[in-house]
DNA sequence: ATTCTGCATGGATTG
DNA sequence: AATCCATGCAGAATC
């Protein structure tokens, strides 16, 4: 029985009304929680979720159907590799096989994890076929760096990270980066493998980069790639000698096959368009098998490939055909180098040299489609001996190449893109609609467990009112036009204004829009201003753009004059994954905005906004004064003053290590978003004080009013006696509240303490 | 003499 | 201890 796993702590209710997939309003506040934390700096990319969509749109129909079963008869003789090929044994013709591989997931807060993603087609392609072949050879394009939308990453988030035994061997890598090549062996039992720690086996992969590659490889605009499995060359792969051992599971995985040692031919297309032939086959190995492609040498001398660099392994769906990408590694070092412990000879992996030069692979041909620019391609000193440098080093040292701890480096750009990519496309995952999930419980995670696929959605835009009221629009497809739904509806893939049942006013394309122009244009506006900061994030350190609460609330003042606009456009301050009805403190509390509480409003979050905001003004007072006195000062950059004011609480976050804190990137990204429209973020601990403060109601028009005025006649103002006092007293309290913050993300991340608080009431 | 082929060995990793 | 897999290596094939 094939199961697909939910993480409970993604609400069902989320996932089907898609408040994953709002890219409207504010794209990164729309974010729930369990994926945002994943998420490392940037957002939906609005191009892409539409590039999915057709994508989806493209596969719908059997996208996740079951595979036509065709036995392949194996030889009784085989040996229990045999029997792991469960994949290919029981899809027959198809190449690759998802269908059988059992989701693997951390059991992270928030994953959703789903491992159905091609199953339908065959995948063998025998019609290209240009010399006779005794047997069904496989189409593979190579040189492809991979990339895609379709890919279903299990997510690595806070759990996982509390969790450092579960994340080490991702990190460190196993013994490739194979995906769920472990629980092929037990694809039937995957429950029982995912208690067993949910091994972190991450499929990595690329999706396409801006900028990144020209050249156009895939045949179809409907083409999407998914990520198999990718290994380090070896010096032995790379060598002359022409074999590149496949990691077992994954070569029983997504190979076909083989009962003979002979194997089958493999087909291969490069970037050029070249094909190669491999032959995939295995030898005996200790009552084992060891797989390898033989012949692949020319191929890897065409891309230059070397030990070091990285073979991918991908699937272009629809077709099934593979793609084998590569990356390529460079002589700076990884910043991951850090964490391969030294190797056995001594040599420090950074010896090695692993800072990779990506090429990427077009997530689907057409659009971006984007392929092999990369940055050093032929920018190596291709030296004579670049065909197996490694062979130079002591022997030693060549062997640490493709050591195993080598091949499972994961570069936090692959997680980074990886965990977009699968945000992305988690946008337009839900639950089936009739879905009667069995909840299940692993490592104290729980999981909903179904028997029928996700299906796909269309995207909708989802919008709060100041009143709490929630809308969901989602656009026609034939006409453009944006209609308004219940909140809690799925669409399908397509959908236009025929299919609206739920405003028969507008069921048809003729009909006028019920959302102003200027509305919409609010709502593309904080879109693309979304997308304008993500691209800009990423040159950035995630301190600097770790917008605190605090920076927030003093960008509010700053940019105050922006909120209106903003919340008029249908982004709010008010959590928007909370749901209709949600009692948490968030959402229980009036929507910050304009005269939803009085400059005397009392109410324990005013107060709370109020000191902390006079802790702003009195540090900005500070600061001042000490420019005065300091004629140094002067030196520093003058626009420093404009963010002086939250410079200092953005020295605090400054301090916070991020590092491996993906959730918190993510949550980086919303309140980035937040910040710099002036919003504050409000999906805060209900029980956190400081949290309080972000979700406070209080009008951030008139924090701004407050900004203007003098510090002392803010303090009597709010009634607080000693501004001193309370300046020693809030500040430190401030930062222990944005360590406090940033700690709620990186274990579990406000937003998800705000959706377990809230996923009671739902 | 060189290259290819098939298997063996042993270090690294996992369970 | 079991397993994986990078590499060694000997014999065969080829130049």
């Amino acid at each position: 029985m094939e199961l697909y796993f939910f993480l409970l702590q993604i609400r069902r209710d989320e996932i089907s009304n898609g408040f994953d997939a709002v890219t409207g309003g504010n794209v990164g506040l729309l974010r729930p929680a369990s994926v945002k934390d994943q998420v490392v700096g940037n957002g939906t990319n609005e191009e892409k979720l539409l590039e999915l969509c057709n994508i989806m749109e493209a596969n719908e129909p059997d996208h996740f159907q079951k595979s036509q079963r065709v036995d392949r008869s194996a030889s009784p003789a085989q040996n229990r590799g045999e029997n792991l090929r469960n994949p290919f044994g029981e899809v027959g013709s198809s190449f690759f096989n998802m269908n059988k591989i059992p989701v693997n997931c951390q059991p992270s807060v928030g994953s959703f994890t789903y491992s159905k993603l091609d199953t339908s087609r065959p995948h063998l392609e025998l019609k290209d076929m240009k010399e006779p072949l005794t047997q069904p050879s496989l189409n593979i394009t190579l040189g492809v760096p991979l990339g895609t939308p379709n890919f279903v990453v299990p997510c690595s988030g806070s759990a996982a990270q509390e969790d450092e035994k579960s994340i080490l061997p991702y990190q460190q890598g196993q013994r490739s980066r194979p995906i769920f090549p472990k629980l092929i062996k037990t694809g039937t039992t995957v429950n029982s493998e995912a208690r067993k720690g949910m091994a972190p086996l991450v499929r990595i992969a690329r999706p396409p980069a801006e900028g990144r590659g020209k050249n156009q490889l895939l045949p179809s605009l409907n083409s999407t790639i998914v990520p198999l499995f990718e290994k380090v060359l070896s010096a032995s792969d790379a060598g002359r000698i022409g074999r590149l051992v496949l990691p077992k599971a994954c070569a029983e995985a997504y190979f076909p096959p083989i009962s003979q040692s002979e194997g089958l031919p493999v087909r291969v297309q490069d970037v050029k368009g070249n094909e190669w032939t491999f032959q995939f086959r295995f030898w005996p190995n200790n009552n084992s098998r060891m797989y390898v492609l033989e012949g692949v040498t020319p191929c890897i001398q065409s891309m230059q490939l070397r030990a070091g660099d990285t073979v991918t392994f991908s699937r272009i769906d629809p077709g099934g055909q593979l793609v084998m990408g590569f990356r390529k590694a460079t002589n700076s070092t990884d910043v991951q180098d850090a964490k391969i412990p030294t190797l056995s000879n001594g040599s420090h992996p950074g010896d090695a040299s692993f800072s990779r030069v990506f090429q990427n692979l077009p997530s689907r041909a057409g659009g971006d489609a984007s392929l092999h620019k990369s940055e050093n391609f032929g920018g190596r000193s291709n030296d004579a001996s670049g065909q197996q440098p490694m062979l130079t080093m002591e022997k030693k040292g060549a062997r640490n190449i493709g050591s195993k701890s080598k091949r499972l480096l994961m570069h936090s750009e692959d997680a980074l893109e990886l965990r977009l990519t699968w945000e992305e496309a988690q946008d337009l995952l839900r639950p089936p609609p009739s879905a009667n999930p069995t909840i299940v419980t692993i490592d104290d995670h729980e999981f909903e467990e179904y028997d029928e696929p996700p299906v796909f959605g269309k995207r909708t835009i989802f919008t709060a009112r100041p009143t709490g009221e929630q809308k969901q629009w989602a656009q026609c497809d034939d006409c453009s036009k944006w209609r308004r739904l219940p909140v809690d509806v799925l669409l399908p893939p397509k959908w236009s204004c025929s299919d609206n049942v739920w405003d028969l006013s507008r069921c048809t394309c003729s009909a006028p829009e019920e959302i102003s122009t200027k509305e919409q244009e609010n709502l593309l506006r904080a879109s693309k201003d979304f997308k304008k900061r993500k691209i800009g994030k990423s040159q950035k350190s995630i301190q600097e753009l770790e917008p605190s609460g605090l920076d927030a609330l003093a960008s509010a003042a700053v940019l105050g004059d922006s909120i209106a606009d903003l919340q008029e456009s249908g982004t709010t301050t008010r959590h928007p994954r909370h749901r209709p009805g949600c009692t948490c403190i968030v959402c229980i509390q009036p929507p910050s905005g304009k005269g939803k509480h009085k400059s005397t409003c009392t109410c324990n979050v005013c107060l709370t906004v109020k000191r902390r905001f006079k802790t702003l003004m009195l540090r900005k007072k500070k600061r001042q004064s000490e420019r005065e006195v300091e004629p140094l000062l002067q030196d520093r950059n003058p626009q420093l003053d404009e963010t002086e004011m939250s410079g200092t609480l953005k020295g605090t976050s400054l301090q916070t290590n991020y590092s491996e804190n993906e959730g918190s990137q993510s949550r980086m990204k919303d309140e980035e978003a937040a910040s710099s429209s002036g919003q504050i973020d409000l999906n805060c601990h209900p029980d956190r004080e400081d949290m309080e403060l972000e979700g406070a109601g209080l009008s951030t028009i008139s924090l701004v009013e407050a900004a203007s005025q003098p510090v002392d006649s803010y303090s009597k103002q709010i009634g607080v006696s000693s501004v001193t006092s309370e300046q020693q007293s809030s500040q430190p309290s401030s930062m222990e509240s944005e360590r406090r913050l940033s700690g709620e993300v990186y274990h579990g991340s406000g937003h998800e303490s705000t959706s377990d608080g809230c996923r009671e009431h739902h």
